[in-house]
Formats: C-alpha cells, sequence, structure tokens
DNA sequence: AATGAATGAGCCTTCATTCAT
DNA sequence: AATGAATGAAGGCTCATTCAT
C-alpha cells in the first residue's frame, strides 16, 4: 500500500460516499462518520481533506456538477444537427450516470439546501446557466431567440420536474419514459419549424 | 377566560409557525423550539399536542395539501369547459395562496424528506394522484386517454419543475410567467383539438 | 423538590462548581462535564443556563470580582483614617475569603485567558483601575498625588505578584506574610507622613 | 547537502517558534501543528524530537529560564556594589531581551500551567530561588539576613506583579517605569543603609 | 392548559500522537 | 532526517423529549 498519494484517492472516494450515504438517506442528513465509514477511513479523515461537512458537501455537489457537464460536453460533440443537440442534452440528463436513484436524491437535497446556503444556491445557478445555455445552442438554430428561451425554459423546468417527481416513485427510475415525456414536448414545439 | 378550546387554535398556531419556520430556514432543520416560539407557546405544548416532531411536520404538510385541495375543488366548481378546467388546476398551483415563498420552500422541504419518511411519501403521492385526476377531468375532455395521461404527467412534471427553480431565485416568484409557460405547453398540446 | 425558580440557585451551583473545578485544575481547562458534574447537573443544563463556555467562564470571573468589591466596600465603610483605609484595602485581598487557593488558581488562569479574550481583559481592567482607586481613596490624604499614584501602582503589583507566587507553593497559602510583606513596603513609605 | 546536525537546529526553531506561538495566542493552547508550521517543520518531526507537546513545552519554558540566567550571570559579573548588584537583577528582569510581549506571554502561560505539571512547578521553584539568591547576593551586604530576606522577597513579587500587570496593558511594554516602581522600593528600603 | 426544568443521545470538530515510507 | 497519512479520544454544543407542577 502506497502511503503517498492517497489524498486525491481519498477525496474521490469520500465524495462518493457521501453521494451514496445521501442517496440512502434520501437527505443531506448524513453524518460525517456515516459518510467516512461508508469511505472506510475515520471521520476525523474526512475532517483533514475537507475542514468540515459544509465544505464536504459542497464539493460533492461540485462534483456532480462537473460529472453531468463533461458528459453533457461530449454527448455534444458528437452530435449534429440543430435539433439533435437538444434532444442530446435531454439524453444526458437521464442517462444511466445521471438519473440514479442515489444522484437523484443528492440532487434534490442540494437543490433543498441551497435555500439555506448561498454557496451551493450560486452552484445550482450555474449549472441552470449551462443547462439553458447548452439547450440554446440547439433551439436558436430552430426558433427565434425570443421562442428558444421560453422553450428552453421549459424544457429545464419539465427536467427538474421529472427529477423530483422520482422522490415519490419506489423501483428503478425509468428514465425511457421521462425522455419521452420531454421529447414529446420538444417535438410539438419544433416539429416542421427550422429558421429560415 | 375560560381555557376551554384552545386545542384548535394552538394547532392551527402551531402549523402556521411550522410553515413560516420552514420557510425562513429553507429547510426542514427547524428545532421546535423555534416553531413553538413563532406560536407563541412552549416547546412542550408543542409536544403535548403533537407527540413528536415527526408527527407536527406531517401535519403540516396535510395542511398545506389540503389547502391546496380546497382551493382546487373551489376553482374547478367554477369552471365550465374542459380547457378552463384545465387552465384552473394549474392556475391554482400558481395562485397566491400557494405560490408564497414559505410554502414553496416547504414543499420542496417536504418532497425531499419524503425520501426519508415513508408517511410523507403516501402523502405526496395522494397529492400527485389528485394532481393527475384533477388534469384529467379536464384533459379527458379534449385528449384520448393515453394522450391525456402524458399531458397530464407533463403538466405535473412542468408545475413541480418550476417550483424547484424557484428555489434557486431570490425575490418575489413570478407566477405569470410561470403560468405562461405551463399554458404555452398546453396551447401547443390542445389547440384545435377536441374529441370527437 | 420545588421546580420553579431554579435558575439562580443553578446558577449560582455551576460559577461555584467553576470555581472549585478551576481551582482543582489550576486551569481553565476544565470540561463543561466537568463543572456540571460538580454542581450535579447535566452539561446540557450548563449550556442551558449559560450558553457557552465561554460565558460560564466570564460569570465566574465577575462573580469573584463583585464577591471582592463587595467585601472591599463593606471593609472600607468600617475604616476611620486614610492609612486603615489602605490597609483595609490590602487586608481584604488577602482575607480568608479571597485568598484561597480555588480562588488564587482561578484568578491567575483568568488573568492568562484575558491575554485571549478581550471580554476578560475588560473585566480585569475593571477590577485594576478599581483596586487603584480603591488604594488612592487612602493614599491621597497622605501622599500628594503623584507619589500616591506611584504607592498605589507598586501596592497593586505587589499583591498581583504575591498572588502569581502562591502558584509555586504547596500547602495552605500564607495570608499573614503576605500583608505584613506589602505592609512593610507601605510603612516605610507613609510613616511619619501626612499631607500638610 | 548533508543531513546531519540538523537536531539542535530543529529544536532551536521549535523552541522559537513555541515561545512566539505562545506569545501570539496569549496562552499555552497552541497546537503542535501550529508550533511545527511556524518552524517550518511538520508537526511528526516536533515530535520525533521532544516526544510530546508537554516536553517541548517544558523545554521552551527551561529555554527561557536559562536565557534569563545567562543575562543575569552576565550583568551580575558586570558589577561592583552590592547596591549595584541589586538593580542589576531588576534590570536584567525588565531587558529588551527579556521583558518582550511574547515572553511575558509565555511566562504567564507557563505560572498558571505549572499548577497542573509538577515539572513546570519544579522549574518555577528553581527560577524563584535563583531570582531571591540574585536578589540576595546584593542585598546581604546592606541589610540583615532577615531583612534582606524580606526585601528580597517582596522585590520578586514586585517584578512578577509588574510581569502579570502587563497582561491588561495594550502596546508595548513600558519597562522603564516597571524598573523605576521597583527602585523607588528598593531605594526607599537601602537608602542610608549600609551593614556596619 | 401550560411550562420551566432537566437530560440523554448524538454530531461536528479538534488535536496529540503513531506509523509506514 | 522528515513527512503524509491516519486515527482515537475527547469536548462543546444542540435538540427532541420527558416530567413534575
Amino acid at each position: 500500500m502506497p502511503k503517498i498519494g492517497m489524498e486525491p484517492l481519498r477525496r474521490k472516494a469520500l465524495i462518493d460516499a457521501t453521494i451514496s450515504a445521501i442517496g440512502e438517506r434520501g437527505s443531506l442528513d448524513v453524518t460525517m462518520s456515516e459518510i467516512a465509514g461508508r469511505a472506510g477511513v475515520s471521520s476525523a479523515l474526512a475532517h483533514h481533506y475537507f475542514g468540515a461537512k459544509d465544505e464536504l458537501l459542497f464539493a460533492t455537489m461540485r462534483h456532480i456538477l462537473s460529472e453531468l457537464n463533461t458528459d453533457t460536453r461530449r454527448a455534444l460533440r458528437a452530435t449534429g444537427t440543430a435539433r439533435q443537440r437538444v434532444s442530446a442534452v435531454v439524453a444526458v440528463s437521464f442517462s444511466d450516470d445521471q438519473f440514479q436513484p442515489e444522484t437523484i436524491a443528492a440532487w434534490l437535497a442540494f437543490y433543498v439546501e441551497a435555500q439555506k446556503s448561498s454557496a451551493l444556491r450560486r452552484l445550482l445557478k450555474i449549472y441552470a446557466r449551462r443547462l439553458h445555455s447548452n439547450l440554446m445552442s440547439g433551439l436558436t438554430g430552430i426558433l427565434s431567440r425570443r421562442e428558444a428561451d421560453r422553450v428552453a425554459e421549459a424544457t429545464a423546468a419539465l427536467i427538474d420536474g421529472l427529477y423530483i417527481r422520482r422522490a415519490l416513485k419506489d423501483g428503478v427510475p425509468d428514465a425511457a419514459t421521462a425522455i419521452a415525456l420531454v421529447e414529446d414536448y420538444l417535438e410539438t414545439k419544433l416539429s416542421g419549424r427550422s429558421l429560415p
């Protein structure tokens, strides 16, 4: 066992443990000990690397957003038409990597916590802005700016809404249905349209 | 002064205090003392009437849902066409009584808590079912059952999504814009349609 | 056991327990549990009444100074000549009530803590000012203002010095010797003097 | 670069860091990490060289006393008359090297700690004995043994008292005033006297 | 009907200390 | 010689809850 260079490993393990703990409990009311235990370390070590619980939670949220962002970028890079770009953004939100019970639970918990913590709120605002601009990157090729804005807004709300409604359902999240709903909306708004 | 009949008054006061406390804090992490203080009573009394914090929170959520339900019934009673019924249900969700920062915050907090508490989850499922059936009561007059189901689902998700996105915004909630978004969606789905 | 009006009793008991705990440990490094235990209550109750450890310590220091002040006022009230007033002030500092191992230990501990805590520093400055003015109330009848100031300063330093040196000795503090030293100093400075 | 001979350098650096840390915090409540950080090494190394925090503190106190002792010896070596010897001892106590805010703070902190730690108490007793005997080395040439003892005792208390009272004052310590006070006392006790 | 009094349990956090490298 | 990694132990503080009055 190498005794050096553990920091990135531990940070990763702790963040993963945080997601899994939040996912299981379904809220941010998880103890540092619980998280540390899942990561196989002492709670003291978690403090050593993250300073405080707040910061661990913050780092975790940032990590989730960062993953989502990476996935989205990758997906966008692989798409051609404007219409496809929009679908790609939606698809990533409900991809296997993102639409996991644990991640969904964490997501919601952070949304609520954002009402208390301005740091988290800032983070989620960045996410919202990114989502909007990613959607716009496709929509502006099809609709007028004004219409595109509105559709992007609705799509984002729809995505978040489908996430939150997952909290009420048990069992595996049904990504396919969720995607279908959003695509249906998009289709009625975009079909037959194209900017002159 | 007769000390009789205090119970309903106290219960109401405590529930209102709970909503206001949750609304201000933005989460369910409010203490019994805080709540009791706002209601002008001791925390011991809150326990006396509700037994435990969980139950007070549960009663509060039930109260919110009950209010929403009452408002919705009243609104539906006053409407005529199927199309109007759908709009009425949406309108109530964003009415001045419901779309208050405090209520929105409480709503979200309960959504998250529902992941932990099966009692709350059951409550929220009832809400979801009611919302669905209220929307359906209008939609089935316009669309096929299958389509109506889908549109009801999307509308509900849209409403919840717009609620959650309020968490990121400061200042007064903009009900008009929210309604416009939902109505826009409904319009594209329903305009020109009518069951044969 | 009366269940009402406990607060003053508990506060007093906790402050006494604090003095005794500090006295035994010889420093402010006493735990809230230790203090609460000595007072026969839970540490939670100590927090309930004092809010935080700092405040309990502060209240304790204030109590010690207040006792000293009371004793001094009483002693001064019972004295006649200027010379006697000076001796009275000195005598109180080494009286049985004040010159107890526990109180001495607490005194020193607070002196050191004052270097960190500005609240405590303020408190001790008040003590210093009072001691000075009490000494002056006698000395100004015998010496010029300038000389009186200096003698008061030296006397105060002597008293504090004798307190601090108690920390090195074991067994019962020898008040008599301490008083003799200070009186000897005063005698050489005051004997045969009197303001014209 | 040879890594040899680092030990004395590190020990010195750590002791200096300890004084400076205590001086800044104003108490012994400094962490090993803080001290090690100031010395530019890891806390593990501090343990490597000193075994435990107690021992580092002990070594630090011993170092301070040793410096004082060295300074005093040097000063005494350079003086002639008995009266001058007394003044020399006093002067060293308030010399620029000793009467530094940091050192004063450390001094007091150790005094308090001595109530807990018998090792430190022993150390401070040695200091007290040395100070006494150094003062006596002058005083016995002027006063009777009995009188000399008493004056030495008072002088020592005066010095310690002036140290402790520094804790209440902000800004730079005023050595001149302190010395003047002690000298004034000595003058009234010694002027015109000389052993037959 | 109502509350002051009181506490047990639990959590975050800190820190001296150890150990493998 | 030196340190990053890691932890056990302990302390302050909070809070839901109980109980006697």
